[in-house]
DNA sequence: CATATTTTGTTTCACCTGAAACGATCTTGT
DNA sequence: ACAAGATCGTTTCAGGTGAAACAAAATATG
């Protein structure tokens, strides 16, 4: 009999649903940035430059919406869109110093809401779920999904 | 600084886009049904028979969404739409013989799968995942996000 | 009672999404 | 060097999405 309410993809999927949605209030209408925008940001807070394939690879999103929010971003001078000298196929995309100034606006607000989201586990619990969800993801790749 | 790795709201969100897509396999094209079809179905399987508010309720989908589902799965002969007898507003919807019998062999699929992802982690650290998850959705709820 | 307000589910509309087609570039094999 | 094929990112297009407007029905208020 399925339980829904131990339904782990059901679960999972309400949880993240909601915790995106709680997160995007923080910078939606503050910064004009959409999710897939954010997520670009973020990933590229982390490793710059990076072609857009990278950030499909990083972000589980397609390339179409990665290529929407990367011309968006680029288009608001947030993103410098450079080709790669050995292979123009690639962007070579990084931040510009405006771009660089909104995401260190934006990455605290997001750290913000995450630890107040947290804020009910303690240290242990947190490492526990982080575990979890690698181990899971990885379980994916052994099961074939992408 | 921002991590992504550990940045639980990214984690989450990568997560569950895979697990449904994996699990969407399992039954969209053998069954001909969209994952919001699917959800209105698992809901349905528990208790029956709901309101499309109740499932909007149940599913955290919108209503909108539900109307869809509900419509298209009914056009199929799939579930039955009766009217409440003491409030007409409200939809009867329950499974006809044909939507219990195909629930019946969908819910086996969906639970199999579950198994099979599930595999690599003890009973122990997977009721502790539903735990976390249990509380992060309180918590949600505490900090007036819905 | 009569009317205002609320609740339920559908529909509209502008926007978002992703699979597929595409042009451009690079790589491989001969 | 050349053709065939792969890879990268953009664009197209058919369909999905959700906020808001809506109609129908119930409830609350004076």
């Amino acid at each position: 009999m399925l339980q829904l309410d131990s339904f782990l993809p059901y679960r999972l999927n309400v949880l993240a649903k909601r915790v995106s949605k709680a997160l995007a209030r923080q910078y939606e209408d503050r910064f004009g940035i959409s999710i897939p925008e954010w997520r670009v940001l973020a990933i590229l807070g982390r490793e710059q430059p990076l072609s857009s394939n990278d950030i499909v690879d990083r972000s589980q999103m397609d390339k179409a919406k990665v290529s929407r929010a990367v011309t968006a971003l680029v288009e608001r001078g947030i993103l410098a869109r450079a080709t790669h000298p050995q292979d123009q196929r690639l962007l070579r995309l990084s931040f510009t110093a405006e771009g660089r100034a909104l995401y260190d606006r934006v990455a605290p607000l997001a750290l913000d809401w995450e630890r107040d989201f947290l804020a009910g586990l303690t240290a242990e619990e947190r490492a526990a779920l982080l575990g979890l969800v690698d181990r899971l993801e990885k379980r994916l790749g052994e099961m074939g999904e992408g």
